[in-house]
DNA sequence: CTCAAAATAGCACGACCGTTCGTTTTATTG
DNA sequence: CAATAAAACGAACGGTCGTGCTATTTTGAG
């Protein structure tokens, strides 16, 4: 399947560096697309239209949709460039982290710091899931597998960590990812909803709690990791 | 501040029996409204149109309009409907239960169910919490007002079960609050736009998890309970 | 049955929406 | 520079939206 550890089923990119034809199109696209993923992060996929669009980046309204050819091909780039920054900024940087339990801290890091920090740009991962979860067509679709991919990449974060001994053995991976998704749709719940104070410490003081949950004890942690080393997956 | 133990900083009901004057405007009113209940769990409240709500029902627009004065107006009475149901199927039914660990359970049941079994109607305290958080006014001031008070009560069903000596002295109510709810809102984005099966399942193995935590051992329940029956609050 | 009040319908308005089309400006190439 | 293609514009269309009026119907009390 995955030959390449790449973190997603690659959309055709422009390949490598779009050589000569780098007409200007391509960066006032750019342009539109900034505007648009800052738009669409305080409106909501939805809330995104052309015209307000338009007068943001200082177009004709024509001028911006002559870009993308309709509003549902707007959106779905919108999902794309999240897409990309956020394998950029979060995923990336975390894969440099060494194997196993400090490569997941990291990713959950960043996930975290991506959520509330930002506290004037919502996810648009947490909000196109609920604009959309009742709302067929290609946005969905397309939301529904970069949020998948991204759920693809932490599940195998836990099970490198189980393989490596720093999670107890029998962890269910898809449990402990849900437990963890839980904490940062709280988070962004607490932090841009509510508005409430030291939603972020939560955040992470709920991260240990889950992790303690499904941490190998130091003894089992040192019986496990000498036995990973010795060779024996086999129970 | 609360005298009695009513679950909502009570919004002006009409008092008691509307006596006589049940004009019939009041039940179509209540016929609009439950057709906006249904419409605003999949579409949004702010995907909610006085022009669908008009077909929906079998009136016109201005029949419609008549009976809320302003879009948001109809925006609000429906958060209000949906809180009263909330109020009415999960909240009151639960305080039923004994007072502490059971009781606790009791709310987080009812609440995982209408999350979960309603796969065809989204929870609106969910989805308005996305759509609002960016968006300030009265309908966002009532969506706020309503979930802090359901907050508030599991948070008094926290603190009473630690006062009982089911949960550990030291428990933050905020913090187990926190980790709960992520596990309402990880259940309502894997269920509904995710549509990936076992995440009811998830949802109930993650509370366990949580509660174990925070969960008095069966010695220190002992003591603890014990230390209470004798009227030790003080230390 | 009468009659006032309440409830609903009908119609039009201005605003914004996404989209189309023909034109004009701008950028790139030979 | 001229020639050509790309990009941006401007105006308009059909549609839906929320909302304000004025009629008309329905309701319930005397």
């Amino acid at each position: 399947m995955t030959d390449t550890p790449t973190f997603l089923n690659d959309h055709p990119r422009e390949i490598a560096a779009p050589q000569r034809p780098l007409l200007k199109g391509r960066q006032t696209r750019a342009a539109i697309l900034d505007a648009a993923l800052a738009l669409a992060s305080h409106m909501g996929l939805e809330g995104l239209s052309i015209g307000a669009l338009a007068e943001v980046t200082q177009m004709s309204k024509s001028g911006v949709f002559a870009h993308f050819g309709s509003r549902e091909e707007l959106q779905i780039s919108v999902v794309r460039e999240y897409h990309a920054k956020f394998e950029a900024e979060i995923f990336e940087p975390a894969m440099a982290a060494p194997r196993g339990l400090p490569r997941l801290r990291a990713m959950y890091d960043r996930w975290f710091k991506r959520v509330s920090v930002e506290i004037d740009a919502g996810c648009i991962y947490i909000s196109g899931a609920v604009e959309f979860d009742d709302r067929p067509g290609p946005v969905r679709d397309a939301l529904v597998s970069m949020v998948q991919t991204w759920h693809a990449a932490l599940e195998r974060a836990i099970r490198i960590a189980i393989d490596e001994g720093h999670l107890k053995r029998d962890t269910d991976p898809q449990q402990l990812l849900f437990e963890v998704h839980g904490l940062i749709l709280a988070l962004h719940h607490d932090a841009r909803f509510l508005r409430r104070p030291g939603a972020d410490a939560r955040a992470r003081a709920g991260f240990e709690n889950v992790l303690a949950h499904y941490i190998a004890t130091p003894v089992a942690d040192a019986a496990s990791a000498s036995r990973h080393k010795r060779g024996a997956q086999s129970a």
